[in-house]
DNA sequence: CAGGATCCCATATGATACTG
DNA sequence: CAGTATCATATGGGATCCTG
């Protein structure tokens, strides 16, 4: 069998993995990180600081994380109405945590960028360029 | 303008960002994780140990992870070939950093699930089952 | 301003078959 | 075993229009 223990953190059942699965997506990271940065952001605020990203994912993105108990939205009854968006304690813990990914990011960009350089694909097809032609 | 300088870490075009644009992605946080857990394995050990992952998905993740020097993949000529697949030490450091993500996922699983239970979505349209009816 | 509802498409990903 | 190639499809995600 392959039960081994060790990856149990891996199966599509293990609850850590199904956080894993939620957390791990692109938008979701940004706007937490951007709510991390700045403490409260009204929506518009928010979609202007990650850049890329629709009014939609921001919507949906938003949703999931209040949903989940990391972002806190609060509506306040203004002419056109205001919403603002802060996290949770609990949201802050994971800011915390994707923090480590970041700095990661930041440390080793350079390093990855030189081995992009480098890389060479195993057992390519002849470059078009290079192929010297039958 | 909107040139707050707290977000320039998430201008698409910023380093850092692209790095987070590549690495937060499921399969590869997961492949990540399997590999640390276990040092080396070889392809069909790799995909047993991810859950839910498909052939195609795993051989593009892993050849991106190579490409971006995080992955060291060494090929014996034995007669069915054999692959073996282990973290660089800038993917061993990739590791880490995710490690924290994972310790997160664990200690909050349950403070995300209550926080699910709890919540009520905002101004939803009449739940079919409450709706009195005209 | 915030965001719901739609339409629609690119592509991410799975399933299958084939090969060195 | 460790892939590559192909086909089919789900769905992520953008563009638009609309309303309180």
């Amino acid at each position: 069998m392959d039960t081994d223990p060790r990856f149990d953190m891996l199966k599509a059942a293990c609850p850590t993995r199904q956080v894993i699965d939620r957390i791990a997506d692109k938008w979701t990271l940004l706007a937490v990180v951007a709510l991390e940065a700045s403490g409260t952001l009204r929506f518009s605020e928010l979609k202007r600081s990650i850049e890329g990203i629709s009014q939609k994912m921001l919507t949906q993105t938003l949703r999931t994380l209040e949903r989940d108990g990391m972002v806190r939205r609060e509506v306040e009854a203004t002419v056109p109405v205001t919403v603002r968006y802060s996290l949770t304690p609990l949201g802050l813990s994971l800011a915390h945590a994707v923090g480590a990914l970041r700095e990661w990011s930041y440390a080793n960009m350079d390093a990855i960028e030189a081995a992009r350089d480098d890389y060479v694909p195993p057992t390519g097809p002849p470059t078009p360029t290079a192929v010297p032609a039958a």
